[in-house]
DNA sequence: TCTGGAATTGTAACCGGTTACATTATTCCC
DNA sequence: GGGAATAATGTAACCGGTTACAATTCCAGA
């Protein structure tokens, strides 16, 4: 063990003690100042790479956090430099691949960048929801990027009078406060309808919808289905809807029920469920009763999540590119909170129809 | 619109106007402190619930601050009292839904308690999960879940010198420093083994293995299912590997070296795949080259993800609680940060054989 | 009315950085 | 060598809370 080196210096009218080998535990800025001989400013200029340091300084001081493995505080830092780095996400499930991929895509952009990212989901709860905001916000996050239950409610309430930037997620809104990041369900709820207009048996006599949790986006694709059905007056069909059915189980405990409702085993029948999670329990109680997909009923989910390629009879659906709508979301928020941007855009991205096995 | 009450009052020596109608925007405590007229520490005293403070003072600034609306700053909080309420989540993958389940309940359990959990994800890249690492350190959180790459890195290093709790995910080390929440690799990998050695058809004469990047996990598993394999002599097989096998596209990919390599087609074959996303694409694979399943080859996953019993042959596999390793793994670091408990303790999960389609 | 201790509140230091402004050092030119 | 301009660094206030300790207030009992 070699000796280490004392020296004595005065700061404030006291004598301190420096000496040249590390403290073990938590080093501060101003250690490292003690350690360099200089103030903490000078400190502070060479972590911020500020270029008024002499070379000759910069290096010395660089080489002794290098060192000693000095790691600014960053709460210190944002509390006195009023920027986070943060980013906090608010979604409704993280569990559902549509949002997972999203969720993965943002945390990708956001790390390359150095920021860190906060995940809370609300579950479909509003006060969740809620709860998770302001926690955010007393967080001090540089921007949000929201999917939120509903466009009224004290969330969206709190965040237009907020100032930091938003992203509404997977809703849109013509308010101007936030920029939005949406997939086109307007297009993507015609595009079903339009298939099942186009594609045979001609004659099929029954449509069956079925959605989940009242939500914007589920609207706008039914709005945008009934569209199509309606101009599509010719062909009109018997429509039935099924409301609130929301996970694989629901789906495959509907099943009974449209049996005995709906006798679609002695018709035909063309069922667009509006996410794909609750095909697969629907085709899994179809399947069940011997109901043939597609020969007895044809089924169109939406989402296009990477499963839903490879179930049992592979779903036709309509695809949101959900990785897209994340890349969108971060980037956007980062350019609003590195250029101090406060352009609202609307970003409604289009939909396309994967035919697969369920509905050729 | 009634008149603004105005009030002359002293600060160091300074004459501050103080006005009862609130600041449009941020409000701190000095100045909830200025409206109620005390000193921000018994403001602070009350925001902290400290029993101290007189009922009707303590009544009067409660008024206050819910009318006005403010909000403490966490970050001056945090820097003050050394506890951000913040807790570090690391993982290799966030969509593959093993982890998104774990992170799902990790998340809900830390919000119950009104923490934040940041989420990054490493993509198995080791540079990119130390980045990770080191940001949340300097971000002060209060605790570390990390689901490591590898046992032997500088990710490890540092967090084994590192003074917060930390619980490795999905990864088992005797050190000392380390909790950890895994499940029972060894044990899965033996119940693959047994299941392929007890079920017809006994002649059966090869196994193949497929795995991933070089993990413990999967280390583990082998080492399992070779256990086994040993131990049953008498029925020893042909065994055979493929490593670094590691998403769906490589599983589906693999399958033609199979068929030429290892002419799966005309014996026997039980193929265990150490991860059901990948058995999913070997799946995909065989069904393309009309292999039946389990006709012609067994198929046995592992994991036990959502989507395994509905694909288009339901995985036979090995079960991990994913769900029950995240609740653990909240719980735990709960524990150690509130309790300033530093006991070290490992969790090991069984697993379990499920019986599916793919090798009933 | 006085006194001591409990109850309440205020004061000021501190957490660990950033930064406007003041101060000192250096360089350049006549 | 002197003085101005410029470069480098230091000083101190500030970000918005927490908390140890000091000061004040209150009230019962003597």
């Amino acid at each position: 063990m070699g000796l280490c080196s004392v020296t004595l210096e005065r700061e404030g009218g006291c004598i301190y003690l420096s000496v040249t080998g590390y403290k073990p535990g938590k080093m501060n800025i101003n250690d490292i100042a003690g350690l360099a001989g200089v103030s903490k400013a000078t400190v502070s200029r060479v972590l911020a790479g500020n270029p008024k340091v002499k070379e000759t300084t910069r290096e010395q001081i660089q080489k002794i956090i290098n060192e000693s493995g000095y790691q600014p505080n960053y709460l210190a830092r944002s509390l006195s430099s009023r920027k986070t780095f943060a980013v906090g996400v608010i979604v409704e499930e993280m569990t559902n691949p549509f949002f997972s991929k999203i969720l993965s895509m943002i945390e990708n952009i956001l790390n390359d960048k150095n920021y860190t990212m906060s995940i809370s989901s609300s579950n479909w709860v509003r006060e969740k929801e809620l709860a998770a905001l302001k926690n955010m916000m007393r967080n001090s996050v540089d921007g949000l990027i929201v999917s939120p239950i509903a466009m009224e409610s004290d969330t969206i309430d709190i965040l237009r009078k907020s100032s930091i930037p938003v992203i509404l997620l997977n809703s849109y809104t013509d308010n101007e406060r936030f920029s939005c990041v949406s997939s086109d369900n307007f297009q993507g709820g015609r595009l079903a309808a339009e298939h099942i207009c186009t594609v045979p048996p001609a004659e099929s006599v029954q449509v069956i919808a079925v959605t989940g949790y009242k939500h914007q986006t589920l609207n706008e694709r039914m709005d945008g289905f009934y569209a199509y059905m309606d101009q599509d007056g010719s062909k009109r069909r018997r429509i039935e809807v099924y409301e609130e059915i929301n996970t694989y189980e629901d789906g495959l405990n509907l099943v009974p029920t449209l049996l005995t409702r709906n006798r679609i085993d002695t018709v035909k029948t063309c069922l667009f469920v509006t996410n794909d999670n609750v095909a697969m329990g629907v085709q899994e109680g179809l399947l069940r009763h011997d109901i043939a997909i597609p020969g007895d009923v044809r089924l169109i989910g939406y989402d296009n999540i990477e499963f839903s390629g490879r179930c049992r009879v592979p779903l036709t659906t309509i695809e949101q590119s959900s990785g897209e709508m994340g890349r969108i979301a971060a980037m956007e928020i980062l350019d609003m909170i590195e250029n101090h941007n406060m352009n609202v855009r609307k970003f409604r991205l289009p939909t396309r129809l994967i035919l697969r096995d369920s509905s050729p």
